[in-house]
DNA sequence: AAAACCAATCTGGTTAACCAATTTTAAACA
DNA sequence: TGTTTAAAATTGGTTAACCAGATTGGTTTT
């Protein structure tokens, strides 16, 4: 018998994924597996699941990012050390993961970026101080030129992210940035009109978290964002 | 002439991926890419930089989680529509991005945590009530019994986190989760000895969100958090 | 001259074979 | 019978071959 060959769409490869992750989790809760437990070899799944082992592999990779199994070379692959409970309560919760929507992405950067600054008020070293600086400057020449800046902008926020010492909301500053900028033509934070009193707004975020005021700090970027802000929380 | 093969840790594979990332940037700057425009194939890469097409592969799935690639199959990896600067900034600071340290990840817990339950107090649905209710009640069940109620308590927290209606803060939620967990031993938010004081604090907290009351949710959960908010901010 | 067509080539994705370390099994020895 | 040893089987990781769709360049047709 010949096995039929496609390609698979992305959608359809991440549906096959859900599936596989759902037999995960039952298969732990049918053989009552605890934590630090082994799982099935990625093979012997393959086959009882009836899907190549790359999908297995992308699977199990995919609850290791989020904590909940760990492979061990030549050894096998290992239930985290958290209970069964929060094991079916954290796999529900993955499998029900929407794809974040832009205004997600900004409440939660405006989140972030409010707690960066005061943070970065408080520990920023003096080294921290002189990158934004430079990000700051990058920014204000480009301004000035007339030319457009959003990069620049970008880059001396993920420096105050940087200062903040919280290497957490540094990644996630990291990972919620890319879908900020693609759709940033719709919604400018430093929209060209606005370039000029971005400058000063940096200017005085910067000013705040050099002399250590966390509360201005926090205030100036509140400001800041006060366009973004309008636009999560007034509009719909 | 034979190759050497030997398995390589995590960290040596990290290596390599971070000189290729490396690579993959001074090949952007050096060729001049601009967003659109087509890399080199894997194969090509794998040549040039003297690695596997495994470790391309894998290094170009990982710019691509952060945004900055994108992958069509039978046609090429592109560079993704962000311009060079900010291209540059943002693979420098994914290459210095650090190991979270249970500090960063509890304070950004907290952060994230006093905004899901005031979202939830404004947008959680009937749906999203009954499941609070219901992780609430498993939770004061195992309490009442004696029991350890880690998962149950967690799993509450994670329920707001799905009724605050922003995909981004439930991914970030289950993200640093397990981290949490596996550091809870030393630092409990609900210890046994709190347990009953917990149950108290939790339906306080679900009563304000079912009154969807904002305020008074977010209060109560930074009462809820009183313990773990002075180990961040109090101790070094 | 331009549009349509086709075959050779190139692409990322997928699969099966292979690797070395580990684990298990059974055989050999005391 | 209990211990040691070695060989066979199993493991996750890695590699090379393969797949089908996309691209490309040249050729033919209109």
């Amino acid at each position: 018998m010949t096995m039929k060959l496609e390609i698979l769409t992305k959608n359809e490869n991440r549906d096959i994924q859900k599936k596989i992750i759902e037999k995960i989790r039952d298969l732990i809760n049918y053989k009552n597996l605890e934590p630090g437990d082994k799982l099935p070899s990625e093979r012997t799944l393959s086959e009882k699941f009836e899907v190549s082992r790359g999908n297995i592999r992308e699977a199990i990779q995919k609850l290791e990012f989020y904590g909940l199994l760990e492979s061990i070379p030549q050894s096998g692959t290992f239930v985290a050390n958290i209970g069964v409970i929060a094991m079916n309560g954290m796999i529900d919760d993955i499998l029900r993961l929407e794809d974040p929507d832009f205004k997600s992405l900004v409440e939660t950067r405006i989140l972030l970026e409010l707690k960066t600054a005061r943070l970065a008020a408080l520990r920023r070293t003096n080294e921290d101080l002189e990158a934004m600086k430079e990000a700051l400057d990058a920014y204000a020449t480009k301004v000035v030129k007339g030319e457009d800046a959003v990069q620049e902008d970008l880059l001396f926020h993920l420096a105050i992210a940087k200062a903040s010492g919280n290497s957490t909301m540094n990644t996630f500053m990291l990972i919620i940035t890319p879908g900020i900028i693609t759709n940033f033509e719709k919604y400018h934070v430093c929209d060209s009109n606005q370039a000029f009193s971005g400058i000063q707004e940096h200017k005085d975020i910067y000013e705040a978290i050099k002399n250590q005021d966390p509360k201005l700090a926090k205030q100036m970027m509140k400001a800041h964002f006060k366009i973004l802000y309008q636009y999560c929380y007034n509009q719909k």
